[in-house]
RNA sequence: GUGGCUGUAGCUCAGUCGGUAGAGCCCUGGAUUGUGGCUCCAGUGGUCGUGGGUUCGAGUCCCAUCAGCCACCCCA
């Protein structure tokens, strides 16, 4: 026997006892997005290099340390997507949907990250993201907001997030802010804690979130983003801040919440949990007007966010919620295997939407009745020599009382049906 | 990328001072020759993460490596 071979470091399966929670989520998310109008756009995983690059920003850790690239054997540099705004805009623009139209568009999928890996954080791993292109009001700003918070409902999680809500003003606010902001740290560098002195030069917004707290003391007297917001920045965040109150929803101003990729601009926003220890970003997103036109594309205008789905599969199932559905009919046959399985089509077609097992592998009468039960099935169908020889099968409830019976071959699906409907009811 | 903790049966874990590996659950069979669950009995299952080293002897000590967890960095 050889060596075996284990996946990627970082790089997960998904197990059986875990797909249902994902199903479930991406249907009801599916639902959600479907309410708001968006449709689905499907991406490739790999696009070029240079696409992340020009995007996400060169000095950014995602293209700095993060990224895996590789050359296909044209030599060409590709990229396995860290994100999916990118690969959308780049769609959205190769194939002319911003033109005239204002799409708003979602894609589910994996994204692939070379970190160390952590609780809620994967090296692939897997996003729902929404692009809404070609709108510059506040008013779509805050429909995404909106179908956040619904999509938390629908999910039932509104009681484990919190939204937090930042602008960060033009292109050329950041701008003027970041030179008075690096001009004043560096007055004080001395007081700085060291990845912040590193950070001065590379990434100065990066210092504002910092954890060290003599840092946090120079900040408090540091020029702040929010005073240097011009007339439109300012009229988009308040305007955004009158209808996310009008429609009721909470959210705290957090003037150091800074995206960590270089496309955004005015509006950001991060829905965040305290469920989930140091990754506890859930949902992240915000404008980035500026990007089409970076890609060598035409002005669009953008809105969209991502979430992460490790992340809100992990807060799905803490409770150990039972998503998976049980058979409902195990049938049981140690001989006349030929019968059996051409019985369960037929019930299959006679009783759709039911989970018809057949029991498999052989062993005998009561190993196949063990297998039944510890299926979980509701029901099982004994078929045996005695009830083939009178066409007849024996029914039997596994779960709550009731009597086994015998049932003609010809009544069965109309009985199961009728039995089961019985047992959905008393549920 | 940095630091800390941890790797023993499918799962959860015990294994003392270094003396050639154990429990519970699970699984298989039987008690009950065609009836699951409860009970009792028996059985299968291990390269002790991997590779080196020290030693008469290593699950135990040392080194390396891989993986997992946690935190930092960063991010969904």
């Amino acid at each position: 026997m050889g060596k075996k071979i284990a996946s990627i470091r970082g790089m997960n399966d998904i197990l059986p006892d875990e797909t249902p929670v994902w199903q479930w989520l991406e249907e009801r998310a599916r639902a959600v997005l479907q309410a708001y109008g968006y449709r689905e756009i499907r991406l490739p995983m790999v696009e070029s290099t240079e696409l992340f690059k020009r995007s996400i920003g060169e000095v950014t850790d995602i293209v700095e340390k993060e990224m895996y690239t590789f050359e296909d054997r044209n030599g060409d540099s590709l990229t396995l997507r860290p994100e999916g705004t990118a690969g959308c805009v780049r769609a959205g623009e190769q194939h002319n949907l911003f033109y005239g139209a204002t799409p708003r568009l979602w894609y589910m999928g994996p994204m692939f990250r070379h970190e160390r890996p952590q609780a809620g954080r994967y090296r692939q791993f897997h996003q729902m993201g929404v692009e809404a292109f070609g709108m510059e009001g506040p008013d779509i700003d805050a429909e995404i907001i909106l179908m956040t918070a619904a999509l938390w409902r629908a999910l039932g999680l509104e009681d484990e997030v919190t939204l937090e809500l930042n602008s960060l003003g033009d292109a050329h606010d950041r701008q003027r802010h970041r030179e008075a902001l690096v001009a004043y740290l560096s007055d004080h560098r001395e007081q700085l804690d060291d990845d912040s002195q590193r950070r001065l030069e590379r990434n100065p917004l990066r210092i504002l979130d910092s954890k060290d707290a003599n840092t946090q003391k120079v900040l408090e007297d540091a020029p702040r983003l929010a005073d240097y917001l011009g007339e439109s920045a300012r009229a988009h965040f308040h305007e955004l801040r009158a209808i996310l109150d009008a429609a009721g929803i909470e959210y705290r101003i957090n003037s150091s919440l800074v995206r960590g990729l270089d496309y955004y601009g005015k509006t950001v926003f991060e829905w965040v949990t305290d469920a989930l220890g140091a990754q506890g970003t859930v949902c992240a997103g915000g404008r980035y007007d500026g990007l089409a036109s970076q890609l060598g594309g035409r002005d669009t205008p953008a809105v969209g966010f991502a979430m992460g789905l490790e992340r809100l599969v992990w807060l799905l199932s803490r409770d150990g919620g039972e998503r998976e559905p049980v058979p409902d009919v195990y049938i049981v046959a140690p001989e006349h295997r030929a019968r059996a399985l051409t019985l369960a089509d037929e019930l299959r077609t006679g009783l759709p939407g039911r989970r018809i097992l057949c029991h498999c592998g052989g062993g005998s009468f009561k190993s196949q009745m063990k297998k039944a039960d510890k299926s979980g099935a509701r029901l099982a169908l004994m078929l045996g020599e005695a009830e083939l020889e009178r066409s007849e099968a024996v029914v039997k409830p596994m779960r709550g009382g009731g009597e086994q019976q015998s049932v003609a071959l010809a009544e069965l699906p109309a009985r199961l049906s009728q039995w089961l409907a019985r047992q959905d009811e008393t549920r």
